[in-house]
DNA sequence: CCCAACCTTGCCGTTTACGTGAAAGTATGG
DNA sequence: CCATACTTTCACGTAAACGGCAAGGTTGGG
């Protein structure tokens, strides 16, 4: 009876777009905009014409989201980081199309590379991050170099001024 | 040494703005806008007024830059990131203010302190980035599993057609 | 001194990624 | 059956991050 979908949903509940943007932590309206933008399309409509959506839905909208706010990915770039993703889509159609091993086997060979490259894209990411961070950290171990060198000419000059002297400059790790 | 501008600039060159923005690959209209923004201003001026950018404003505007496209960082979370290192402008300025070490060593604990802070932001979204790695990781493992489980089970069934697929079938890669 | 090439401020235009109604249809507890 | 809340599409509004032009000033080589 609930089965009036294209795609197999598995009969599970769909969620109406408040609904499923709240799960993700989105708004209504930027659901719409990234349907508009061509990088997403709900599981089904209603009779009444409402989105709905599933869990796969929430996922790619959750991925979407991690993208965007994470990664600080456009949506430009998102949509083309999800045309891979798309081609999930495809092959899922292709997948249940064919019973021939050979040819699954191959659409799932093609998964495989996109999740490479994906993983490649975010990896680019990270290392160019991490390069900023050593920066940073370099940077901090010579303020670190700097303190230790005025507290060893301080600790010359103690005499002048009898304070106490400052517990090891041991930075733990 | 004969010093005309205000900031310590060494007497090392200073460049134009279209220099400057050229080489650190921002155009001039950007450089503007973020001191504009307040994200930074040229080392000095020329007599005509002319922007004039020392090295430590071009390492500043590669930071901006690397912030805004390989971390995806919006202007006004860059600007909460440079306030630490205006601060480090600030320090600039009192540390050659003062003589006292204690005063002095103050100063480079909250440059160092500022550093962390920084690091520990771009951190975070390694480990955001990498969780979404990690993710995608998953997702190309499992399709590698399928493809062993056709290929075990074409390779079992070679006589037969494979009518519906069996899960539960892990034979060990 | 002159002129091309750069610079200045000011201001308006544009793209992205939505926000915010408006007007009309849909779902649902009472 | 009705009120209320949610939904639809369409449309305009907006903040961020610049692009581009105008009108005028500055630089620097010839």
């Amino acid at each position: 009876m609930t089965d009036t979908k294209e795609r197999p949903t598995g009969g599970v509940r769909l969620l109406k777009i408040q609904e499923a943007a709240a799960e993700v932590g989105l708004t209504a309206r930027s659901v719409r905009y990234y349907e508009e933008m061509g990088l997403m399309r709900p599981a089904a409509r209603s009779e009444g014409d409402y989105r709905l959506y599933d869990e796969s839905d929430l996922e790619r909208l959750r991925f979407i989201k991690g993208l965007r706010d994470d990664a600080g990915f456009s949506l430009a770039e998102i949509s083309r980081l999800l045309e891979d993703e798309e081609a999930r889509e495809r092959y899922h159609a292709a997948y249940h199309a064919t019973a021939d091993p050979v040819e699954r086997i191959r659409l799932l060979r093609e998964r495989v590379a996109s999740f490479e490259r994906q993983a490649q894209t975010l990896r680019t990411k990270i290392n160019r991050l991490a390069a900023m961070v050593d920066d940073t950290e370099a940077r901090r171990l010579r303020s670190l170099a700097r303190i230790a060198e005025i507290e060893a000419a301080s600790a010359d000059l103690e005499h002048a001024y009898p304070a106490q002297p400052e517990p090891g400059v041991t930075t733990n790790p």
